[in-house]
DNA sequence: GACAAGTGGTAAATCGCTTTACCAAACTTG
DNA sequence: CAAGTTTGGTAAAGCGATTTACCACTTGTC
């Protein structure tokens, strides 16, 4: 049973009030607990104050501690719409990492209001965070970084450098895109559209790179276009796209969400998926199978990503190393969002 | 520009060294930040306090701060499996409701591994956190609150009491079971069955008061089947139902990636969604459109509650009201799940 | 000139924990 | 038994911000 509230000394027990009820100094109690190997104590003494702790639930309290060790055992991580079932996955990742660290996590959203002004944001600033995980989706979170490289907290950045230091994690971006490109044109596709993400982030250039590099000499610049991962942008986009493209009939996404609308483009066109065009997406996403078009996908490492961050920015060393790759080999699924050209 | 990092105070600056620029004493410099009302002070020292401030970037150290006032600036946002989409969308209107009050969000999963040990469970008790907002899922998080109510933090749970104390905000659940249901008969059917969550939570019950009073005489429980929020339980589960009960021509499901596989399951038999089987679920999900059978819904008032829990929580008040009704109406969306019955 | 009433601040005590340095008493040991 | 050594601890100085109480000095006022 948990101790009861008698008396005083329930609203918090402190290390001095422990002190005081196994008559010893609060000192003592503190090198007890954290185990101090160069502590010389008899063992009637240690067990009495293991004794009061466990009476009276003792948890010691953290903004002292805090304090005292400039350690807070909480990392920020920053996404940018964490809505996006994508993030779900990484944060899965990371969760997993940071309680095997023993720190928690503090969730910020870039996209929802001004980061750079949040109570997240006043922690970043005044050491609350031990380390900072940052998925940039553009300039918004920059304020964050640069409160944070003031305060000398590790940043970790995800997937995309806005140049403001730290580390870059990376996923197999540029061979995903290969497996993707690659897998439409063994299925004989020629003229294979690439539906990008956002233009100038990290990942987006790094995909563009895979689709060039398998396209080869057919790589025109007309079969691009770029869509943030929104369905209905996905949709509008890839809709010109197609009018603009008739020709094309594979279709490259580096997003499954904007995957998702170039499907409902394609047919809101009057062309049939995959007989009329075959789309295959960078990302799987849950209930994939119980679409109208199950999408064929190449699926990244996503929770590893979290995974890594948390354990990079977790390092204790003067500076983290500059870019780490993921280097496991994204997976390919097949579904039915893909078959040979039909026209 | 950000100020270069010349000499010392740097890493960071603390009131006292502002204070040793400016040439006043410390308890000025915190008394000017904080706009302190009984501060006299001549216009030129405020100033020139507030010209080394912004020189020096300073940031006050919120451990220190914490460790004066006992307020963290931080909540504790437990959900038991952050993966489904549903606690998205009630996150997201607890991260806006947060930022309103000034609060970072701590992110717990109380599926993922052992919350009761973790570093999250550490801040609750050692008054690292303002607040507790908890989703609890069966008995898992129970130290949480235990450890929670030792120190007096608020706890407010969200759609499923486990009995120790605090705030309980609830949906209109009984209400939204009661349109489900209600749809399902005005399209003409009287053998509805009810997929519903698992049993025992405070929201499962609420809901089965609604399809029960809904259906008056025809609520027969073998009409009932419950399973967990997973898909491959939920296609399980009614399989089983359907099994049992051919007879069955409406299925109401209190979640709607049981829903999902509840649509799967009837396939599977051969049943045809809506012809021979209609599906109504509680709680809408993102590309509820693009599914093979998109289903019709009843939409949950999620965001507000996620906004009422943080709004709650954050009461400056000696005790938290016990138990919240979000009032707002379930909407309720018609796809093409459900039809008249066709047998 | 004395007393009160502003004006413009400062000193110092907390908050609770950690850690270094130090210390008394009890044993060895030659 | 003097001189070390071990045993079993304790005192006290921070970490950085806040806040209460107080203070010196200048003005007004009778």
């Amino acid at each position: 049973m948990a101790a009861q509230c008698v008396g005083d000394g329930c609203d918090m027990a402190t290390l001095a009030e422990i002190a005081r009820r196994a008559g010893v100094s609060s000192a003592l109690v503190s090198r007890v607990i954290n185990n101090d190997e160069t502590l010389r104590v008899s063992q009637e003494t240690r067990e009495s104050v293991l004794r009061v702790v466990q009476e009276v639930n003792y948890a010691p309290n953290v903004a002292a501690q805090s304090l005292r060790s400039s350690k807070s055992g909480t990392i920020a991580f920053v996404v940018h719409d964490a809505a996006n079932p994508v993030y779900g996955e990484i944060l899965r990742g990371a969760q997993a990492e940071a309680e095997r660290q023993n720190k928690a996590i503090l969730l910020g959203d870039s996209a929802a209001g001004n980061v750079g002004n949040s109570r997240l944001a006043q922690l970043i600033g005044g050491g609350g965070v031990d380390g900072l995980i940052l998925q940039a989706a553009g300039v918004q979170a920059d304020n964050l970084i640069i409160k944070a490289a003031h305060k000398k907290v590790p940043v970790v950045q995800l997937q995309t450098d806005i140049g403001l230091g730290g580390s870059l994690v990376q996923l197999p971006d540029a061979l995903a895109a290969e497996i993707a490109t690659r897998h439409l044109k063994e299925l004989g596709h020629r003229t294979i559209g690439c539906l990008a993400t956002v233009e100038g982030l990290t990942f987006t250039e790094s995909r563009m790179k895979g689709w060039q590099h398998e396209m080869g000499a057919d790589a025109d610049p007309t079969l691009v276009a770029h869509a943030a991962p929104i369905a209905e942008e996905g949709e509008a986009v890839t809709r010109e796209l197609l009018l603009r493209r008739p020709d094309i009939t594979g279709l490259v996404c580096f997003n499954v969400v904007a995957a998702i609308g170039a499907t409902r483009a394609a047919t809101a066109l009057g062309l049939d998926v995959p007989r009329d065009l075959s789309v295959v997406s960078i990302h799987d996403v849950k209930f994939a199978e119980d679409l109208k078009v199950p999408l064929s996908v190449v699926r990244m490492p996503l929770a590893e990503m979290g995974q890594v961050a948390i354990k990079t920015v977790c390092i204790e060393a003067p500076d983290l190393p500059a870019r780490i790759a993921i280097e496991t080999s994204p997976e390919f699924v097949q579904r039915q969002s893909t078959a040979a050209p039909g026209r």
